[in-house]
DNA sequence: TACTATACGGTTTTT
DNA sequence: CCGTATAGTA
């Protein structure tokens, strides 16, 4: 046991060993958060207390959840199967596929991302011939997702004015919607497993006796819903033994804007009449003049449950500071600094380049590919969100759930087998007056409609019959051969990555089965359930996208994406007013200070060095802003900072032209090959098979994901990916 | 049905 | 500016 508490500094210690009782855990950036969450369950089960089957583990990330069971696997000489840990979702849908019926689920329920959902509303509104000008979907969305986060059904919602009493049937006729098709968002796997607990008390009193530590980690995240689901589990207000063991920041609070409610966390507190408050201040990770800036900064909110940093680190170097005269030259500068640290040695995958707003990276990415810096951009298209994989996916939703509508619409002509628009309307009219899905009304339909809709329905029986005995990576195989989507895209010319993706679909289903099969508890598991919990995992772990993972590149991200990440040097471009803080954020209650949080996490993800930069000018939506430099960067003390440029007076005349920036003057840059093939440059003539001769115009992406613009005249202009095009430099 | 023209909108994001 | 979505045309 000493073992597992060797290291911990006294508040570490103190978290980790307290009582079972309810805690909050103020921990502030660096200071060791996982850790301690991670040996307070070890420490649990170590001494005794608890059963690995007590523990109840609740993270925001499939990351977050992966890592809390490394972590402790490695800690604890038991395997960790018996042990709840997992996300909010997750957690839910687990629940939800065990008491499928006492929460009137079909058994293979399917789960609807975000797109799904927005896709659903869309055939929801054109179906009530709504006017989409009114109801936007997006706004709908939005709307519903509001009201299911706050507990709200249809009924419940307060509709003062018209608009909104229209909305609120809208949700209704959304929900019954999903239900007659058998499906659930995102919110509704939360809500639907907190009515669920709430009305059967046999199920509640279950899972509360079974669960007597509830772990929470970013607590700040919560959602009404999500607090409201920890509460009744925690057996709020009754003492039912349970202790509630919460860990947040509230300086890190990042995603109101999404329905996260800081406020849970004094909630928690004053309802829980918590005790034990333990905040981690000293930091691990930042040198000293990073943490007095960040603190500096974080000061200026109101509010705070109040927390300082420190560590024991030095105070290290300043905080470099560059104005640049326009967006080009402030990446250009970049581009040069890291260069230089390259040069000097510094791993490129621990330098990040940060930025408020993703439209931001496009110029990074341009000057980065121009210099041959090999980088890397978080936050792209996920793997199961492709549109080849969620079409894949959709055929086997209906072989799961025929009534699936959303998959249904999806694939129906998809690839296109003559069922056109008219087709589809009538099979919608004829679904609508015998109330029941689209796939259900196929044999009530006569004439030529019939007889197309008729053909599709075959191809999903044969799909169904023909794999329903195959184990799933085979049966997904032969889904894929039936549905013909690989001769689709053998003719589309981003086609060979989609065929790719198809491949890795069935590799993605064969680790799948590897993996979970272990992990998965009680659940018989037949043909079907494989199927549906492939899918479910499909949903709720959209898939990092793996490219250029082992690689060493720079790092681009929003802050954002950054949170829980750290890196030896950051870059933080874009410190301009109405850039950072975010215009838009004036207008939403308590907008600063959550950009002002948002600064926070920013500067506390540098170990050593910290470089701020912000420009004169700056390109956004095809206009030139003229921009004054952020007020967080007035907020960091001066003696903290270093300019790396004296300020200068730079008149500009009328015409709206700056003087060239000194850099730019300096000796001429050597362009470098795009992707590394020497002699592919930007003006460099090439050839292709197909498309004939061409000249280079642009360029992105690096290593593998390296593309190059060609403009190959009467051919047009192509973007080919070096990867895939053969090109031949002339 | 597939390609092209035009309009529109454009923080942040996980599940 | 630039990608997406919808409408319009061959």
């Amino acid at each position: 046991m000493s073992d597992l508490l060797r290291g911990l500094n006294p508040e570490q210690l103190a978290a980790v060993t307290l009582p079972p009782q309810h805690a909050l855990i103020l921990a502030g950036a660096g200071s060791g958060k996982t850790r301690v969450l991670t040996t307070r369950i070890a420490w649990l089960i170590q001494t005794g207390q608890v059963g690995p089957h007590g523990i109840l583990a609740v993270t925001f990330t499939n990351k977050a959840a992966k890592e809390m069971l490394t972590r402790l696997s490695a800690m604890l000489p038991i395997n960790t199967r018996g042990m709840w840990v997992g996300t909010f979702h997750g957690l839910c849908n687990r629940l939800l596929r065990a008491h499928y019926r006492d929460a009137g689920l079909p058994q293979l329920f399917q789960i609807l991302d975000s797109g799904d959902q927005q896709a659903a509303i869309k055939r929801l509104l054109k179906q009530l011939n709504i006017d989409d000008e009114k109801f936007p979907p997006r706004e709908l969305q939005h709307f519903i997702n509001a009201q299911k986060e706050q507990g709200i059904r249809p009924g419940a919602v307060e509709a003062w004015d018209e608009h909104t009493r229209r909305r609120a049937e809208l949700y209704q006729l959304y929900d019954e919607q999903c239900q007659r098709e058998g499906v659930v968002d995102f919110a509704e796997l939360l809500l639907r497993t907190y009515e669920l607990l709430s009305r059967n008390e046999v199920l509640r009193r279950h899972y509360q006796e079974r669960f007597s530590h509830i772990l929470v980690d970013e607590f700040q995240d919560t959602n009404p819903l999500q607090y409201r689901w920890l509460r009744l589990l925690a057996g709020y207000p009754a003492a039912t033994g349970t202790a509630m063991f919460a860990v947040g920041d509230d300086d890190q609070s990042i995603y109101a804007f999404r329905g996260a409610d800081v406020g849970n966390m004094r909630e928690f507190e004053r309802e829980f009449k918590v005790q034990n408050i333990i905040r981690l201040e000293q930091n691990y990770r930042s040198h000293g003049n990073i943490l007095d800036a960040a603190n500096a900064v974080i000061k200026n909110n109101s509010d705070r449950l109040g927390k300082n940093l420190w560590t024991e680190a030095g105070a290290g170097e300043p905080i470099r500071v560059f104005e640049a005269y326009s967006d080009l030259d402030e990446a250009q500068w970049l581009v040069e600094e890291i260069k230089a640290l390259v040069r000097d040695g510094h791993l490129s995958s621990e330098i990040a380049l940060l930025y408020r707003s993703n439209a931001q990276s496009r110029v990074l990415e341009h000057a980065l590919f121009s210099a041959g810096l090999p980088y890397r951009v978080y936050g792209g298209l996920r793997f199961f969100e492709r549109q080849e994989i969620k079409h894949a996916l959709a055929y086997l939703r209906l072989i799961a759930n025929s009534d699936d509508d959303t998959a249904f619409a999806r694939v129906v002509n998809f690839p296109t087998r003559g069922i056109g628009a008219r087709s589809l309307e009538q099979l919608a009219d004829t679904a609508r007056q015998h109330k029941c899905s689209l796939h259900a009304a196929i044999p009530l339909l006569s004439g030529k409609a019939g007889a197309v809709l008729s053909g599709f329905a075959q191809l999903i029986a044969q799909m169904k019959e023909g794999s329903s005995h195959l184990p799933l990576p085979e049966q997904i195989d032969h889904v894929i051969e039936l549905s013909t989507l690989k001769e689709h895209y053998r003719s589309e010319k981003e086609g060979q990555d989609r065929i790719a993706n198809l491949d890795e679909l069935i590799s993605a289903a064969a680790s799948f089965i590897a993996e979970e099969r272990v992990a998965e508890d009680g659940t018989p598991e037949t043909h079907e359930n494989v199927l549906a919990s492939f899918l479910a995992h499909a949903s709720l772990e959209a898939g990092e996208h793996q490219a250029g993972e082992g690689d060493d590149a720079l790092q681009l991200m929003t802050v954002h994406s950054a949170k829980g990440l750290e890196f030896n040097m950051v870059f933080l471009s874009g410190l301009e007013e109405g850039l950072f803080p975010h215009e838009n954020s004036a207008m939403e209650l308590d907008g600063l200070e959550e950009e002002r949080r948002l600064m926070y996490v920013a500067i506390t993800r540098a170990r050593q060095r910290l470089y701020l930069s912000f420009s004169q000018q700056r390109m956004l939506h095809g206009q030139t802003r003229y921009n004054t430099s952020s007020r967080f960067l007035e907020e960091i003390p001066a003696g903290l900072l270093k300019w790396l440029k004296p300020r200068q007076n730079r008149s500009f005349s009328g015409g709206g032209s700056y003087s060239a920036p000194a850099y730019q003057s300096a000796a001429p840059r050597r362009e470098q090959n795009a992707g590394g093939v020497p002699g592919l440059r930007i003006g460099a003539a090439v050839a292709h098979a197909k498309f004939g001769q061409g000249v280079v115009i642009g360029a992105e992406g690096g290593g593998n994901d390296a593309r190059v613009q060609v403009n190959f005249g009467a051919a047009g202009i192509k973007w080919l990916a070096l990867s895939v095009a053969k090109l031949e430099i002339l």
